[in-house]
DNA sequence: CGAAATAGCGTCCATCGGATACAGTTTCTC
DNA sequence: GAGAAACTGTATCCGATGGACGCTATTTCG
């Protein structure tokens, strides 16, 4: 029968991804040493892909930058695809401390959870910026690593006391997570342009505008809402302030009228 | 200088792209007529993403499914960043009429916009899982097409006379935006692992579940999350409607208390 | 002291995107 | 009409990729 490993698991490709991630598989006895560990490996490929991104991340260049031949990686990673999944968990790194429970701010400012939940958006956002090949590696069917459950452990726990039933809050993780990348996407498209690394506000309008010209009777909402923020002060980090601000309002709102409706 | 084109552009190493998407070429006069089309192309393309995945795409397959050779390719595409560019165009497609504006909903439902951006959000979601590969290909710099621009078009149109301003509407889309792509990335990752096709919030569950067991004590929250959502009935596109009714709540309020704050 | 298990490497392969050169076809110009 | 010019499709070639396989050297256990 097809699937006859030990235990039948819902991992059908990535039974390898999940043990690399998850199981501290022991060093055999007998044999040489490893003079390599997947550790370093990793760190070695994350290098390349912060450097040149995902693309220039191959068997071949990280063997190199080792001083190792191709194929000995095999002896430690069985195909790319799990040292992508081992990338990525590494890049995301341990999530942040939740912040003190005196951190509650001002009432009206939505309690402890919202302070938390901003703090982490923060933070991930921070990992997303500094590893934006994150956005293209993390996508199609995966697997999560201890790291990225991690970060997920923390996103819950914050809304654990919020009355919120279980699948709400894994909901409104999914939420908050998904605008987080929804605008780190949009400003990785920014930075591979040039050295000229204006405000993603502006360079997004830039684009409009160079599609727009000529075309705005075919396009006339974008054409006017383009052509209103071309004029005034677009403060940086605008569309991630207002995003956040509206899921956030949104959630409170939820909470505090007790989850009806 | 660099970038010593007719007129200098944005779009640095995108240019064919933009040519491709936007400006319609006119057939030379002289020379044999072309056996192919760009429309052609791309159409097997997309019924090759489809049915595989984005990495079943490639030059020799699409050409070998027209009957033509690889190279004959390139007679119509620059490159194969370009035909997935076309890819992504084509398989958006044309964005959803407008409702109605007696479609406004019972006083309380907030409005046409909301009536109008939610049928928004359900045809791109059907979009997405109609192409799911769609998430795949649209990371990393892009240049939008007429069709993309278009599903632009219809966002904003929908927020223009809700008082918020010309940023305000674009941010507001693109919230709106992440969070399908969010909801359409975790159902993609459903899909390829078998027949069994549950809800997502199902094998979400599911693959939670494993990762889970004997990891409790670390991580507690997600735990408590998971095991309150095991036992309830999760309805289909839980996450979805929370999701989109938290954000589509956050912008209610936002604009009814006339953008303040 | 073998025997077993492991680590790294060399070789080979299919496939990928793409450059180049070439033969056949259509149309414009003289 | 007779080139010449422009265009189409193809054949060949290239470097790079992910990966399979087998070999040799090394370490440890019986």
């Amino acid at each position: 029968m097809a699937g006859d490993d030990e235990k039948s698991s819902v991992f059908g490709d990535q039974a390898g991804s999940v043990e690399l991630l998850w199981g501290g598989r022991e060093r055999p006895s007998r044999g040489p040493k490893p003079a390599l560990s997947l550790e370093r490996i990793t760190r070695t490929a994350i290098a390349l892909a912060d450097a040149g991104g995902l693309g220039a991340v191959s068997m071949q260049r990280v063997a190199g930058e080792l001083d190792f031949t191709k194929m000995s990686l095999y002896r430690y990673v069985p195909g790319k695809s799990e040292l992508v999944a081992l990338m990525i968990d590494m890049a995301m790194g341990e999530p942040p401390a939740a912040p003190s429970p005196e951190a509650a701010g001002r009432p009206g400012d939505g309690g402890w959870w919202r302070v938390a939940l901003r703090e982490w958006a923060e933070a991930l956002a921070a990992v997303y910026h500094r590893h934006p090949w994150l956005l293209g590696a993390a996508v199609g069917p995966r697997v999560m690593g201890p790291n990225e459950l991690g970060w997920t452990e923390r996103a819950v726990a914050a809304l654990a006391d919020t009355g919120l039933t279980g699948g709400e809050q894994l909901d409104a993780v999914v939420v908050v997570n998904g605008h987080i990348r929804a605008i780190a996407q949009v400003s990785a498209s920014m930075g591979l342009d040039s050295a000229r690394a204006k405000e993603p506000e502006q360079v997004m309008s830039a684009a409009l505008n160079e599609l727009l010209v000529g075309r705005t009777d075919r396009f006339p909402a974008v054409s006017a809402a383009v052509a209103s923020t071309g004029a005034d002060d677009t403060s940086r980090d605008q569309a991630w302030e207002f995003g956040l601000e509206r899921i956030l309002d949104g959630l409170e709102a939820y909470i505090s009228r007790g989850r009806r409706g």
